[in-house]
DNA sequence: CGGATAGCTGCAACTGCGTTGCATGTGCTT
DNA sequence: AAGCACATGCAACGCAGTTGCAGCTATCCG
């Protein structure tokens, strides 16, 4: 287990901690499960909050780690997931390793969007930067999302700070 | 076997076909591949033509489907396309469904890049556009390659044409 | 409230893409 | 032509994700 694996870990834990948890996040999470018209379930609501709770995109096992005591099967954290994707709770991506990773939708979400990939851990991260220009198309071709995509390090696979 | 596989397929075909086959072309790729100081092996003149001959990324199971008579080992494949990736001479991504596409490294190798991907078949195209302006990273990271990623559904797969 | 039910969950078996180990074959150098 | 490092083929394996089915439960209703 790395580093940032143990970090990210604690985080995760401080999260889902009862002595610190919020039950008006978790109460959150709930009406925007039941928004979509699906159940409730403690499996959704921990996820959700994990996802939320999350400073990057993270893989299953992440989060089967994440979730500690409360773990769930192992299915049924695939098919959580899959659901969240579905009602457009979360968004799933590919990493370099060709592992599925998760993250929360924003609220208010967007068409287009600027993530950041590292390179050597797979990471994904969320930029807040603006769209740029839809280009023109081929014929035939029908756009549905515009994504800039960023390559590089992240901050602590370039090893330089902490 | 989709529409769209069967044309690939046929024009694979028409690339590796003797009638029609170049030697020039064959040996443009044997002295690419030469200049990295690695063996020229049949499998990997093959497989780098098959590559700059296809209009988009190709799986795996494409390549090996286009080979056709000229078929390779399974695993000498993969380890011809890892080959490949790390020598320079060839891209490697994951589409949607976790499968890596493999594409031919143009010959003046960019580091901005235009890609539209197809969220129904998965294909990835390489556009030709401007590529945009590079945005401020947090601190610590480093940017090595900045990608415009389009998605949304290809002429194929939209069915309006053909 | 308590019971019924559609919809979740858990478990086990499975699939498909990619990897590893090792014996055999071959492009390139000399 | 010979030799060797490098490349290939084959078999067994690993892991992320999927499917089928039996049992459980959040929600709805009376
Ligand atoms: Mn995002
Ligand atoms: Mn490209
Ligand atoms: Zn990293
Ligand atoms: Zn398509």
């Amino acid at each position: 287990m790395c580093l940032w694996a143990v970090l990210k870990f604690a985080a995760m834990m401080t999260v889902l901690n009862p002595s610190v948890d919020s039950p008006a996040e978790a109460e959150a999470a709930a009406l925007l499960i039941r928004r979509t018209g699906a159940r409730a379930t403690p499996a959704r609501v921990r996820v959700l909050r994990l996802l939320h709770a999350a400073p990057a995109a993270l893989t299953h096992h992440d989060i089967e780690q994440g979730l500690g005591d409360l773990a769930l099967d192992r299915v049924t954290l695939y098919r959580v997931l899959d659901w969240l994707v579905e009602s457009g709770l979360a968004h799933r991506n590919t990493d370099a390793q060709r592992v599925f990773r998760f993250s929360a939708a924003a609220i208010g979400e967007h068409a287009a969007h600027t993530h950041f990939r590292c390179e050597d851990c797979g990471r994904v991260f969320c930029l807040e930067a603006a769209p740029p220009e839809p280009p023109r198309l081929p014929d035939g071709f029908s756009l549905s999302r515009i994504e800039l995509d960023l390559r590089g390090r992240c901050a602590r696979c370039t090893g330089g700070n902490r």
